[in-house]
DNA sequence: GTGGTCTAGACCACC
DNA sequence: GTGGTCTAGACCACC
């Protein structure tokens, strides 16, 4: 879980981020450990508080669990999955329509252009 | 013109993204003169070799003409706007979906998805 | 705003009740702004970081808005000095409870002994 | 017996409260041999003149008997039991009330309030 | 070992 | 001026 980080967004969101990818991707799961806050803090080369903002975010979210002295946990329900990866899903498409929107694109034609994008790709992998 | 720049790209692409978006917008014209390198380097404190990488490239891409001695001008025809729009359009479309696949939707999907979102945007504009 | 604090309660927290006192006797209103972070640490001679604690959690319960460069605001919403008040009364009843019940009081003995506490204070005030 | 200390309270009085709190529970009876001054000292992590003055105040109340040369004793008497008990239930309501009152919660809703949270539990536990 | 709290102080963004 | 982020490091509680 090595990234180099972006000075465009803080780091403890980023951190975030990766998690929520891992989960997404599968290479975490409703109800694995985390790394502990120090291991992590120094795996990703921040600050521990920096890792435990990360941590207590997530918990607000009820994305995470934290148990004193036992560590920080994946939600142990397989709904979560799902609802992460439609919040990803979200938050990356309001950013596209809000750039092809500052380029002078409309709903049709956002929704066009995508459109010939994807067929375009499915048609070159002989689907 | 006053930008943060992001470490996952180099500057001088930032460079050229932020005079592209500004073609785009209609705050440069095709035939308008850019600020002189030196002057852009201060304005965006970045060196100003990075300036000259930046309008190097536009000009490798048809994009601007140097004139010595006069300095970097938009090359002088309307059709550039919309090729660049264009390409700035395919560029972000290209990130989004690559962003949706790594979160495991496919081509219907997205498609279903961007929609629904443009709708609901529109929907709460129009009444 | 000065206060002692306790040794066996989070300092964070300490802060959140004081404020939510204030509100509650009416010293603090829906829509007021509560001291900049740096004035209140200064004050209660505590670090910035533990005041921006108390705030963050505060701003998580929608019980303050917090504006950029503005400084942090009760939420303007008369409804939550109620809420305030209920949540703040539940808490003390559920600590006097678990207090009466580790001296091995039962339900109806610790409403009988309220009971006679409040009238015998009601009497002495010639209600 | 070991606690954290409240800077919000003279320590011997905390001392105090967690024998009587002891006695109360059953952990100690009357005619129990108290631990010595300095045995409780060194458990306690505190100086043993702040044990002796919490002997000396318990023994002002009738609550233990100092014997020479022997120990510290609670006083062989049963009903001191249920005479602490009550005090200590007094107290608590006391400091209940008072808080309640604080909140501008008037005799009848505190009672009130304290009815709906005790049937509360009980109903979840008796059901 | 694991998380929780706190400090002092730095630097940033926005106004 | 106001909040936001981050660090290095301390000390604590619970196990």
């Amino acid at each position: 879980m090595q990234v180099d980080f972006d000075i465009s967004q803080p780091i403890y969101q980023q951190v975030i981020i990766e998690i929520q990818r891992s989960l997404v991707r599968g290479e975490l799961k409703p109800g694995d450990k985390l790394p502990s806050q120090r291991d992590l803090a120094q795996t990703m080369k921040v600050n521990h508080n920096t890792i435990q903002r990360a941590y207590r975010e997530m918990e607000g979210e009820g994305f995470v669990e934290t148990i004193r002295g036992m560590g920080t946990f994946i939600t142990n329900n397989p709904v979560i999955v799902e609802e992460i990866r439609l919040k990803m899903a979200g938050e990356s498409i309001g950013r596209f329509i809000e750039e092809m929107c500052s380029l002078g694109m409309k709903g049709e034609q956002i929704i066009a252009a995508v459109r010939e994008h994807v067929e375009m790709m499915e048609g070159s992998q002989t689907v």
